[in-house]
DNA sequence: GTCTATAATCCGATAGAC
DNA sequence: GTCTATCGGATTATAGAC
């Protein structure tokens, strides 16, 4: 909190001006985070699940590129939120998720897509992409653009029938 | 300090007879989880590209998947490392993104895989396999055998060529 | 709405008895 | 080698003046 209030230009005391607590300030930054990535994303399943699949990669590599700081705060304060305010985080996850397992069951229907286990494939492709963020940095070697283009040749192949 | 001291049945001072401080315990574990990882890997680059690259994934998810402690503590309280401690970790970690490389460069070289850039394929596989540990618990819906082979199908058809 | 001051608690690490 | 006791510092949160 400290921290916080050097940051914003404060003394520590008048940030419970704002927030009741320190765990209510954190819940709110990882609710709102999750919140903007569901409402963000959109789909349309008249698509072809080939379009889909990569609107959804190119969707969650600038996303996430775009947040690197929410990113990381979701990831390694996730276990400091209390047991009721993880399970919301949590469900607010599982529905994104959702959302990339209905994209690859309907190409798995139409034997567009060789997928064993749509769950399964859903967290390969989801951990793969969120990667991105642990070592891309804009002005790096290569640009987003072209990042984007190798993660969606990879995820591509990964899933298409023979 | 005070956790673990109760957890191995002492008193917080008496863990001093065994570490100098906490920084020097965190540092141990992680050196000595990245050195076992690079010691237990086995590569044979007489093999053909795609079985070096299949003992690969096995080995990957397997090794991780039987020390879930040990990976969480790694990833977590990896910033919580001195710059020297993290460099020396880091580097380490980089040995072992360059033993996946090698493999995917010999494939690459030989044709046998279509692969754009084989260090951001790298990061990709390695994102995606360690990924595992995030959801896999021993004696849920799928064994970890059946958990192998759909990544290993997903990574071969992600990285073989035509 | 922000400040200073402080309460209450937790932490890593040390000292010294046994 | 472990214990008890404690130091010094950091933390979240509150109280009350302005």
């Amino acid at each position: 909190m400290r921290a916080i209030a050097t940051d914003v230009g404060v003394q520590a005391g008048a940030l419970y001006n704002y927030t009741p607590d320190k765990q209510s300030l954190l819940f709110g930054l990882l609710q709102t985070h999750m919140e903007d990535l569901l409402e963000a994303f959109r789909d349309d399943a008249s698509q072809p699940p080939l379009d889909r699949l990569r609107h959804f990669v190119d969707f969650h590599i600038r996303f996430h590129a775009d947040r690197p700081d929410e990113v990381f705060i979701s990831y390694m304060e996730l276990r400091n939120l209390t047991p009721d305010n993880f399970a919301q985080v949590e469900a607010l996850r599982r529905r994104y998720e959702n959302r990339l397992e209905a994209i690859l069951q309907s190409g798995a229907d139409r034997a567009e897509f060789d997928i064993a286990d749509t769950k399964i494939a859903t967290l390969a492709v989801i951990a793969m992409l969120t990667g991105v963020n642990t070592w891309f940095r804009a002005g790096g070697r290569l640009s987003l653009d072209q990042v984007i283009a190798q993660y969606w040749n990879m995820v591509r192949k990964s899933v298409v029938a023979g």
